[in-house]
RNA sequence: GCCGCUGUAGCUCAGUGGUAGAGCGCGUCAUUGGUAAUGACGAGGUCGGAAGUUCAAUUCUUCCCAGCGGCACCA
């Protein structure tokens, strides 16, 4: 035997161990242990994740993945997802396979095949998997050549794979994965055989439609969605969260709280019903006060305007598809999808001088987009919405701290309605795009610029900026987990000079101002989707439709109650009265269902001593307090966040 | 817009080639009960819309609309 060179492997703890010549992932498990053997998933190899059963040829620092590593998720993922083509590829061999990756909570595969999945298919291909995992086939990793790999794949039937393949430079060996009869092209790793998956660890979720490569010029594949987990207890926890995630679904609690309701005559755009648009004053209420705070004037536009000012602005070249349009007196009209040239209209009015600038104007404005059908979803995605929206009209040299005090502003509210996680995103030049690349440099600088001297931390998004200018993004964090983004701001040097703004410098010539466009709820609609997502229905005091129900416990304190209900309503809380002829117990029942964040309850004794028994949403605690008592500290407790005491 | 699924009472849902049912809610009456369901009775539906097949369609077929799950889109 020739004299090997022997293999010195690292391990994490730096313990090392050598072998007499090359090694695999699972040997050096063994070697370790036979419990670490049993558990092994992966190995990585200076860095990089490597299969168990590749041959390890020189001196390594490796780390062995178990089951219990993050990154064990990862692979799991990707072998249920091969698994599920193994299964698809058996039971329906007429169907071609394209890719399949692991995602968050789980993998999906998209296939190719003239019949469409039902969810009873998803039951039967789910069997199946659970027979390959029985069957603990071996997954085996191999290399071929870029061009024998096109025509394995091609000979096989499989044009999806063998355009993939194609797509990759010539020359470069391709790695192939095997289990069973069932090949892929895969990266990898794979688990060292399909049995390391738990049967009862992994659910297939739904089917769904998908465009080849993402493009919708492209045929469209059915994709099976599914998840997999290390254990059962965590496949259980995942669903049961998906449960609790529904439970605060926005149109659910919209429909039961009677917040909104759509209709089919207007797709796309709520009916607010009284509960419902209560939160939504409220909310306005509290951004105009802040707005004022910050030095905002509020202006209202027209919401139909004609279609030459689109032109003008450049709208409608670019988003005439997207917009609402009707015709009078021979002119044809756009309801306007924004609010930015209505604001430059009214900019534009008389002389401005730089000593007017910043000038920032704010409206709640009634926009109207005619979204792709498909898209439309609840309150989250509407074609009729308002916007808490402004425009800043400053000098180049205003950027910068504008910029600032925007982000602080915008910090504050979010803060105000408890949403402590804010992410910031920048947001570059698109491809489609106006102006020249010289303004698009100047425009970037300046934000970037503005933006790091604020100290908030931000990830790039190349591309994703408005046609007319680079943007921030602002995005947060609910109480489920899951992100939104509501707030952006958006340089403009190109709207200001297409639709002629000028201001007078103190050079006395004239200069066009640059434009912020800048919103911090984005739509109010979807804002209190989030809201009500977020609360679950049970908002605080300062937003609750209804803050408190007064009701007896018989119909002689019908006077009383009368009467709390009457000092309520003159402290301006929104109180209700509930003088049916229903049990206590039934009363409590009813409005604790419908999230009523206080009730007042007099009894006889109460009516006598005028005091109330409170008791607050939640709770089951009663208390009783003098009405005054209860009165004041339920109006302290109802005042928005900007109008308590400290601020 | 694309793929798939769904559309029955105010809500949640069952059901059928011979013009429909439950629970909750709603109304009336009785009950006056101390913190998550008092009882009785009653009203309420051209079964999403249009066309077709059939002696007969809510049920089968086609088209349209809307909703849901994704994909694409999102100024």
């Amino acid at each position: 035997m020739n004299s090997q060179k022997k293999i010195a492997l690292t391990l994490p703890d730096g313990s090392s161990r050598t072998f007499d010549g090359p090694v695999t992932g699972s040997i050096l498990a063994a070697d370790i242990g036979p419990g670490l053997f049993k558990a092994a998933i992966a190995i990585v190899v200076d860095g990089e994740q490597w299969d168990l059963s590749r041959e390890i040829t020189q001196d390594s620092a490796v780390a062995i993945i178990t089951k219990n590593d993050e990154a064990a998720l990862e692979i799991l993922r990707h072998d249920a997802a091969h698994i599920l083509a193994e299964a698809v590829k058996e039971l329906y061999p007429d169907t071609q396979v394209t890719i399949g990756p692991s995602i968050e909570n789980g993998f999906y595969y998209d296939f190719a095949r003239e019949t469409p999945f039902t969810t009873d298919d998803l039951v039967i291909i789910e069997k199946r998997m659970s027979e390959i995992i029985d069957r603990d086939e071996e997954i085996i990793r191999s290399e071929m050549d870029r061009d024998a790999a096109v025509k394995f794949f091609s000979d096989m039937g499989e044009a999806y794979k063998a355009e993939l393949i194609a797509a990759i430079p010539e020359g470069q060996a391709i790695t192939l994965y095997k289990q069973g009869d069932f090949i892929d092209l895969c990266r990898g790793p794979h688990l060292p055989s399909t049995g390391k998956l738990g049967k009862d660890c992994f659910k297939l979720m739904k089917v769904a439609g998908a465009y080849w490569r993402g493009d919708s010029n492209n045929e469209m594949l059915q994709r099976i969605y599914g998840t997999a987990w290390r254990t059962k207890k965590e496949l259980k926890a995942y669903l049961h969260r998906l449960e609790e995630a529904e439970k605060r679904d926005h149109r659910k609690l919209g429909k039961e709280m009677k917040l909104f309701h759509f209709q089919e005559e207007a797709a796309g755009m709520p009916f607010w019903h009284p509960a419902g648009w209560t939160i939504y004053q409220q909310v306005e209420a509290y951004i105009r006060r802040k707005q004022q705070k910050y030095g905002y004037q509020e202006i209202k536009t027209p919401q139909l305007v004609d279609r030459s000012l689109w032109e003008k602005s450049g709208h409608w070249e670019k988003f005439r598809e997207h917009m609402y349009t009707t015709e009078a007196d021979g002119r044809a009209l756009a309801f306007k999808p924004m609010n930015c040239p209505c604001h430059v209209q009214v900019f534009n009015q008389g002389i401005v001088s730089y000593r007017d600038l910043p000038l920032r104007l704010a409206e709640f404005g009634s926009c109207h987009r005619y979204e792709p059908s498909g898209a439309l979803h609840g309150l989250m995605r509407v074609r009729s919405f308002v916007q808490d929206d402004a425009h800043i009209f400053c000098t180049r040299d205003q950027i910068t701290s504008e910029t600032e005090v925007f982000c602080k502003m915008l910090l504050e509210i979010y803060k105000d309605f408890g949403f402590e996680e804010v992410k910031v995103k920048f947001s570059d030049r698109p491809e489609v795009r106006a102006g020249d690349d010289a303004t698009w440099d100047e425009s970037e600088d300046a934000l970037r610029d503005a933006i790091s001297r604020t100290g908030l931390d931000y990830s790039m998004n190349p591309g994703e900026g408005a046609f007319y200018g680079p943007k921030l993004e602002f995005v947060l964090t609910d109480a489920i987990g899951r992100d939104w983004q509501c707030g952006t701001l958006q340089v403009d040097f190109i709207t200001p000079k297409r639709l002629n703004a000028q201001y007078v410098g103190s050079d006395n010539d004239k200069h066009h101002p640059v434009m912020l466009h800048r919103a911090i709820l984005g739509s109010f609609e979807r804002f209190l989707g989030i809201l009500i997502e977020e609360h679950a229905g049970r908002f605080p005091l300062w937003l609750a439709p209804t803050q408190v129900v007064v009701t007896g416990i018989t119909s002689d304190q019908d006077d009383h109650v009368c009467k709390v209900y009457d000092q309520l309503i003159a402290q301006g809380i929104r109180a209700e009265k509930d003088l049916r002829s229903e049990k206590i117990n039934y009363k409590i029942r009813e409005h604790s269902h419908a999230k009523v964040p206080a009730i007042y309850v007099v009894g006889a004794r109460e009516a006598t001593e005028n005091t109330v028994t409170v008791r607050r949403l939640g709770s089951k605690q009663q208390e009783t307090l003098d009405l005054d008592v209860a009165i004041n500290k339920l109006k302290a407790e109802s005042l928005a966040p900007d109008q308590r005491t400290g601020q």
